[in-house]
DNA sequence: AACCGCTATATCGACCCGATATAACGACGG
DNA sequence: CCGTCGTTATATCGGGTCGATATAGCGGTT
């Protein structure tokens, strides 16, 4: 998940660590951790998706390589992809100009159908537990449906633009 | 985390691992996994916070001991608390009616704290990186400051019926 | 009686997190 | 100019978590 996204960023544009992770904070990933970041640099490094170089002073100039652009575009649109897993589903989100316009909504759709699951057990759970549980739990149970269903209403404005205007902009493919 | 919130569930009566991770999910910790759970409840136990019994056919009963109860409560009035982990907030909401009252509110406060700080400088960046950044990205981010200024409603709201029945009964309301 | 799905415990490697170490850098006052 | 403070920047470590997988009893179905 983190290499997706470290594979996008870079995608953009040459990067130092630092950076990637500022960015990655911009895009909602507030936890993500510097013991993160660079075991997995690293990796991609050794894999040879990216390619380092000094920049000034302590820095390293990490750029994307022809097989990692390759490897981005093929783990981002892998019909296997884990919608499950929130963190995945928003950095795929996030890289959605990278995305086969067609699997867009599919991709969207499959969120919103775990979403909807999830809702319905909560809800069930919520049901059956109504007279055990405190005021606190409870309240903490109804927020989690609550913040699920706002999700499904954002899904659903997602795909009707997506579905509405899908010949107008189109992000450049170059850099 | 997880010590907690099974110490928290483990105390309310004996349990076995796989209702334990069934009652996780319930309180809405969808992606809890056996690889942390079975290795909390072998940690727990070398720690004797928890005691193992055999109960009927493979399962193990867990129950909580003294010393459990005690760390529970530690970990769960700890001064330094984890408030900018949302798991570990969560944790600590569904087991509030073991906090002392006078530290829930103080609680709820340093938590809305950091979802304001998180709002101001996700509106910053939205501010920043406006005319650079695609409508999947910006809809990202935009939907991540809702989500949080939605929290930070719903905590007033606990703060609220927190300070008018402050009488000390835990009985159930609409909510 | 063979099969399937659910309950239940367990382990593995890869990965992630939080704390910590290190050090260069610019800014600012004394 | 000189200390020192906050920020930038890279890096490592131990312990925790995840997802996949293995194993097996158990109840119901055809």
């Amino acid at each position: 998940m983190l290499d997706m996204a470290i594979l996008g960023l870079v995608r953009e544009g040459p990067m130092h660590g630092y950076e990637l992770k500022q960015r990655l904070v911009d895009l909602g990933f507030w936890r993500i951790s510097f013991g993160s970041v660079y075991p997995a640099l690293r990796r991609l490094e050794r894999a040879e998706f990216i390619e380092v170089s000094p920049g000034s002073g302590r820095r390293k100039e990490y750029r994307i390589t022809a097989e990692g652009k390759e490897h981005f575009q093929q783990i981002l649109e892998d019909e296997a992809s884990e919608v499950e897993n929130t963190s995945a589903f928003r950095v795929r989100l996030a890289f959605f100009k990278y995305m086969n316009p067609e699997t867009r909504i599919e991709f969207l759709e499959r969120r919103k159908t775990v979403l909807r699951e999830r809702i319905a057990s909560a809800r069930t759970s919520l049901r059956r537990t109504a007279d055990r549980v405190d005021r606190y739990t409870h309240s903490l149970m109804e927020h989690g449906v609550r913040s699920a269903e706002a999700d499904v209403v954002w899904l659903d404005e997602l795909i009707a633009s997506e579905r509405t205007n899908d010949e107008g902009q189109d992000a450049p493919e170059k850099f």
